[in-house]
DNA sequence: TGCTAGATTGACCTTAACGTCAACGTTTAA
DNA sequence: TTAAACGTTGACGTTAAGGTCAATCTAGCA
């Protein structure tokens, strides 16, 4: 059976967990992208599964492409609730900014899908003659 | 009406038509990416829409997460058609792994656009229970 | 013929996003 | 209680992908 899936964890964990260093979570620390749930006495960094949420969300983000600053700068209205009606419109202006780079680079994934559905047919084809011409 | 597209262009004709800088591209030939199809005996670079093309595809190869370096060593495998048996296998196997590639990331967009709706749907929702509750 | 916009090479510079290493402290299972 | 595994800070290094600049040359239109 699998380990248990621990409430709290330190810095290897999460790193484990979300596929990135150890290294990569200070220095996403230093940016002020994510900060440790809890710093122990010893100095260890603490984290939960609220980390690691944003540490997944940070990745979809770069995924996007945003740039580490970039994400820096919006990160935070993926996790807290916006204060006042401006406050919701401005979210609502950049959530929908990320939404339509998001489509537009799906869209763009999908033609490449596509051509390298073409390609890889027409390849299968040369193949298959090749094969049933010379033997 | 809009200037007729010329079938043979210098750099920053193809640059502009690419939406790259000339730098970009001259940096692409010296990893060896791109050639210019003809140079002229003044030095300059001349392109075609065979370059146009192959620039495109480098930066489909990119947006797929891929380093210009591992772009330089399958490039040539969407231009060129494979020789032999076990060339068409090689190729098959790469496009086959580039497939997965673009299916794995364009569903991981999809999975951030739907997050990115719910988000969205839910700012609107507190933004209009706002604007009714505190007129 | 003479401008102006664009091209050439070469060299050096920049930036983002970590990697690596040293010197040292902490945890934890044996 | 000690050894192995893991964590800490600090500092420097690396790599990819171009940017920038200078000095010089070319194209092509008025």
């Amino acid at each position: 059976m699998d380990a248990a899936e621990p409430e709290v964890m330190r810095i290897g964990e999460l790193a484990r967990r979300a596929e990135v260093t150890p290294r990569t979570i200070r220095h996403y620390e230093e940016l002020g992208l994510l900060s440790p749930g809890e710093r122990a006495s010893s100095g260890y960094r603490y984290y939960t599964e609220r980390e690691l949420a944003r540490l997944n969300k940070i990745g979809q983000l770069k995924d996007l492409g945003l740039t580490l600053e970039e994400i820096g700068s919006v990160i935070d209205l993926y996790f807290t609730d916006p204060t006042g009606a401006q406050g919701k419109r401005k979210v609502l202006q950049i959530l929908r900014g990320h939404l339509s780079q998001t489509q537009a680079r799906r869209e763009s994934l999908e033609r490449f899908e596509r051509e390298l559905k073409e390609n890889i047919a027409k390849v299968e084809r040369l193949l298959a003659e090749a094969e049933s011409g010379q033997p």
